[in-house]
DNA sequence: GCCTGAAAGCTAATGTCATTAGCTCAAAGA
DNA sequence: TCTTTGAGCTAATGACATTAGCTTTCAGGC
């Protein structure tokens, strides 16, 4: 086996490098190879071609912030738990906000394992509440909603009134935990 | 003047038509010069180029959800108001899934005015709740964030599991509403 | 009815990408 | 040492966006 100095997850660190540094348009298959001082087309030695580059960058995305909201909840539970996790993912995103915004949301195959694992942790968080199976997956659809929408608009820069941005996410963060204590009407 | 077959709403339009047919990644001006029956640098003397067209589509779209909010909050108050509100805004998204992926949300100069407009529409239905204009502002803030991060996964495609989607937006029609009666802690 | 100039559309050309085909050559293992 | 495998390369194609410069139409004045 010859000359190996890239590999599929260098590729990908690459690909996360240049959606960090120049925003998720910037973000192709010649950017990459520019960065990997190799020609464009012996990347497709490492990845099919660029949809799944995405792919493979959105699911490494995914379990990323699996893995901090993760940590923020352990050892919490409650509204604690639910603080922490809303927290810890905002906080991801704003020291990511390319890599968030490059993440693919459409349900693509090489996704689902990660995607899997972002819904388990968001379920666990919120078992504390005693809620039914059903009342859980209506639960996490809204935090995730919630949570996704104003992480988004805040990463573009969507948001132009000074009143501070952290108010904002304390209050969503209470409609949730408060919505949570009687999820049926 | 000559041929004035085309025009800079002409386009706009059948920019509208490719996204809701195919998709927003179909947004290509070849796409709509086969459309208009020209060649592709015609359209150059109607916008300036696909950046300027994504931002009209953008505006337009803007503007739609706006008029169709706004009919929907028409002599309603409180409560009331915000499910006519956020009912609409899904309501018009479900219709035009791709036309609202395409919308642009970094604040783009020629976006102003219809993300303004999109903004009075949300405050003057916050009214009655009686926020003075600090509370407004983080409470239009969550409104914005729970339903735009709700319809974009919806229309993404990105909630895979049985349960009623009716319901989980009724949950988060809920969570909203209750927040605003007590909008501080 | 004819002239003219501005505007709409066209063709040709350039540059950036993604992608495919087929070659080369390094190095791992016999 | 020889073979084989696979990483990387060059060349080529095709889709786009964009620019330059030409052609043609037609509105309005004569």
């Amino acid at each position: 086996m010859p000359r190996a100095s890239l590999s599929r997850e260098t590729v990908v660190g690459l690909a996360l490098r240049v959606v960090d540094e120049e925003g998720p348009a910037a973000l192709t298959l010649s950017a990459v190879a520019a960065r990997a001082g190799v020609a464009t087309p012996s990347l497709y030695k490492h990845v099919r071609n660029l949809a799944e580059l995405r792919e493979l960058l959105s699911a490494h995305v995914m379990g990323e912030i699996s893995a901090r909201i993760g940590d923020a909840v352990l050892g919490r539970s409650g509204d604690e738990a639910l603080h922490a996790l809303m927290t810890a993912w905002r906080s991801y995103v704003r020291t990511h906000p390319g890599r968030y915004a490059a993440m693919i949301q459409s349900p693509q195959p090489g996704l689902a394992e990660a995607g899997e694992r972002l819904l388990d942790v968001m379920f666990a968080a919120l078992r504390s509440y005693g809620l039914t199976d059903s009342e859980s997956v209506h639960a996490v659809r809204c935090l995730r909603s919630a949570v996704h929408g104003f992480v988004l608009l805040e990463a573009a820069g969507a948001f132009g009134l000074p009143e501070s941005l952290d108010d904002t996410y304390e209050l969503l963060t209470r409609m949730i935990t408060a919505g949570l204590h009687a999820p049926r009407p």
